[in-house]
DNA sequence: TGAGGTAATGCAATCGTTTACATGAAAAGA
DNA sequence: TCTTTTCATGTAAACGATTGCATTACCTCA
C-alpha cells in the first residue's frame, strides 16, 4: 500500500542505499541525484518506516517518561518542558504514567520499555533499589528528577534549602509554633522528597531553639483535601501552630480554604507558606517557594540530549534554585494566643535568635 | 548482547515459530513446549523487540496522542483519563504536543506519526480541512474531543448546552447585562469549541430578549493573566455587566482575581460562572458548568480499543453531560448600578419573561 | 487397515530499513 | 601518463520478529 524505500528508489533510479542517504541528509550523495530522490520521495508521499529504521539502525528515536501522576499540575509541566526540547529535536515522548501501584508493578515486572526507547526519563518516582537496578540494566540514559539514582544524570531543587527559607521565613516573622504539612510521608513507596524537607523543617527548628513537637507535622498526600484536613487537625490541636508550611501550594490551597471554613484568617490568624508557586497561587496571594517547573523539564531533556548525542560523557547533577516569593498570607505572629486557648499559655516572644538570612 | 528470538529457540529446543506462539499465548502449543519456552525466556532475561515485532506483524502497540497544551489543567486530566485505559491494555501512548505553531506546522509537514501508532487521539485541536485530511489519511482510528472530523469516533460535551445552562442560570437571577469571557476567538487556529459557546450565549440572550452588544464579549485565552484582563476590560466599560460567564475555569479565576483588585466582589458587585469545575473551582467557590474530564479520555481510549478490536465497526459519536454546580459566585442582580455610572441609566429590571429551566 | 482429521511444530519468506564493504569513475598528484 | 585519492553509488547482509504453508505424528472412525 504505502510506498517503501525500494518504490523511491525504483522511481529515482538509484538503490535503496543511496535513498536512505540522501532522505537523512548524510554526505557522499551528489546534489543531482538527491534531488532526485527527494522528488520521487515526494510524488509517492513516501513516509520512512520508524520500525523498519530502528530495527536497522538500533535507535528508537523515542525517550520513555516515567511519573507518578501526569495529571498533577508539577508533572504535566515538567512533561510540557521535556516535551518542548525532545520535540524541537526530533524525538519522540512516551509516557508512563505510574501513579497507580498496580500500575507500578507491572510496569517493573514486564519493562515494557526495554529496546522501547533510547532514553528515560524518570519523574520524582519512589524506586527501591531492584527498581532502580532495573532501570540502569536497560542501558540507555536515564535522567532523573528529584530521586537519585546512581550513574545517572540528576535535576532537582534544592528541598532542603528552600524548605529553611520558608521555615525561616516563618521564624523571622516571629512563630515559634510552626506546623508543617508534609507530602507523602505515610507513603510505603518512600518519595523521597517529603523527607528531606521534613528533616531541614527540622534541624532549622532545632537551630532556633524551637524545641521540636511531632503533632506539628501533619501528613497530607499532596492533595488539596488532604491539605485541608490537615490543617484541621493541626488547628485543633490544645496548642495550634501560628504558622504552617505546607510542601506543596496544592496542598496550602487545601489548608487555606479549611482556615476560611473555620472562619480565621491568612495571616491575621495563622501564616501559611506553600510551595511551587502553582499558577493559582498568586490568585490565593499565597507565600510561597517558587521553582521553576517546565524549566526542570527542560534541563532534563536537555541531559538526554547530551547523553545521546555523547557530548558529555559524564552524567551531570544540577540544582536549579527556589525563591521565597513573599505575598499575603505570611504575617508577623501576634502576641496573642489564636482563639482556641485550652492551655499552656505560650512564653513570650523572643524573635529571631538564631535564625538569620530569610531569601536571596 | 540482548537475548533475541533465535537464542530462546535453540535453548528451548524449538523454532522461532513456536518461540513466538508460546510468548503470545497462541493455541496450537502444547503445555509442554510453552513451558520450556517461557523458562528459557525468563533464563535468558529474553525482551522481545517491539520493532522487529512491529515490522513483522504491522502493529505498533501504540497510539498517538496529539494536544494542544499538556500542561493545563483540562489536558493533563483527560491524557490522564486516556493512560488507564490504554495502559491496562498495554497499549502505549505517544505524546504529541502541538501548542505552538511552528510545531503544529512542522508535526503536519512531516507526519511523524505515519505508521508509527495503531490509533490517533485527537485532543480539541482547531484543524484545518487540510489537516483532517492529513489524520485520515493515516487510515487508522481515531478519536476526537470536541471538534468533528467525518469518519472518526468523536466524544465531547454539549457545549451549547452547557453555556445556555449557565447564561440562563443568570437570568434567573435577574441579571440581563451579561458578559461573556470567551475562548481563543480571535486565534487565527479557530478552535471550535468558542464558536459553539458564543452561538449559544447569544441564543439565550436574544431568546431572553436582551439586546446584544458586541462589547459585552471579551476574548481571553483560556488563561488566568487573560481572563483577569479580559474582565478588567468589561469592568471598564460604560455600562458594565452585573454578571459575567467565563468559558473556562481560568479564566474565571483570572475575573476574580481582577474583582478583587478592584476592591469589587462576587456576587455583589458581579456576579462569575466559570466552565470545567477545576479543581481549585471549589477551593474559590466559583459556579461552575461542570463536566467529566477525565471520563472524557477513558471514553476516547474505550473508543479506540474498540475500533481496533473491530467490536464495533461504524465510529460511535458520545456526548457527556455537564452539570450546574452553583457555589458563592453567583446570586441576584441587584436593582442598583455597579459603582460606575456614567451614561444610560438601565431600564428596569423584567426579569425572565422567556427563560425557563435553569439546570439539572 | 486405511482414509481423513486435528494438533503441534518447523520452514522460510517477509516486513522496510541501515550500513559495512565493494566498485568504478573522476580528480589529483607525481 | 600512471598511480593515488576521493567521491558517488551499488550490493547484500544484517536487524528480530511474524505468519502462511507445509509436515509430521497421532487419533478416530468406518
Amino acid at each position: 500500500m504505502a510506498a517503501s524505500i525500494i518504490d523511491v528508489a525504483r522511481r529515482a533510479e538509484v538503490s535503496t542505499a543511496t535513498v536512505s542517504r540522501a532522505l537523512r541528509g548524510l554526505p557522499n550523495v551528489s546534489e543531482a541525484t538527491r534531488e532526485r530522490v527527494l522528488r520521487a520521495a515526494e510524488e509517492l508521499s513516501y513516509a520512512i518506516s520508524p520500525h523498519a529504521s530502528s530495527l536497522a539502525s538500533g535507535r528508537t528515536g523515542t525517550v520513555g517518561v516515567v511519573l507518578p501522576f501526569v495529571n498533577r499540575w508539577f508533572y504535566s509541566q515538567v512533561v510540557a518542558g521535556i516535551d518542548s526540547v525532545l520535540r524541537a529535536n526530533d524525538l519522540d515522548l512516551l509516557l508512563y504514567n505510574l501513579g497507580d501501584e498496580r500500575v507500578h508493578e507491572r510496569f517493573f515486572a514486564r519493562m515494557p520499555l526495554r529496546r522501547r526507547v533510547d532514553a528515560l526519563i524518570v519523574l520524582n518516582l519512589p524506586l527501591s533499589a531492584a527498581e532502580c537496578e532495573a532501570l540502569v540494566s536497560m542501558e540507555v540514559p536515564i535522567a532523573v528528577l528529584g530521586t537519585r539514582i546512581p550513574g545517572c544524570w540528576h535535576v532537582s531543587i534544592d528541598n532542603a534549602e528552600g524548605t529553611s527559607t520558608a521555615i525561616r521565613h516563618l521564624i523571622n516573622l516571629g512563630h515559634r509554633r510552626i506546623g508543617m504539612i508534609t507530602g507523602a510521608l505515610g507513603d510505603p513507596r518512600g518519595f523521597t522528597t517529603p523527607i528531606v524537607r521534613q528533616h531541614a523543617y527540622r534541624t532549622v527548628l532545632a537551630q532556633a531553639g524551637i524545641p521540636y513537637d511531632p503533632d506539628l507535622e501533619a501528613p497530607g498526600h499532596f492533595g488539596i483535601e488532604e491539605g485541608a484536613s490537615a490543617m484541621a487537625r493541626l488547628l485543633s490541636l490544645p496548642d495550634p501552630p501560628t504558622a504552617v508550611f505546607a510542601e506543596s501550594d496544592q496542598m496550602a490551597f487545601g489548608a487555606l480554604r479549611t482556615l476560611n471554613r473555620m472562619g480565621l484568617r491568612a495571616p491575621d490568624d495563622v501564616s501559611v507558606v506553600g510551595f511551587d508557586d502553582h499558577e493559582t497561587a498568586e490568585l490565593l496571594d499565597l507565600t510561597t517557594i517558587a521553582q521553576p517547573v517546565a524549566h526542570q523539564g527542560e534541563l532534563l531533556a536537555r541531559q538526554i540530549l547530551d547523553a545521546l548525542s555523547g557530548a558529555s560523557e559524564e552524567p551531570t547533577r544540577v540544582v536549579v534554585p527556589t525563591r521565597l516569593i513573599v505575598r499575603g498570607t505570611t504575617g508577623a505572629a501576634r502576641a496573642a494566643r489564636p482563639r482556641k486557648d485550652h492551655s499552656s499559655p505560650r512564653p513570650g516572644p523572643e524573635p529571631d535568635q538564631h535564625s538569620r538570612t530569610s531569601a536571596r
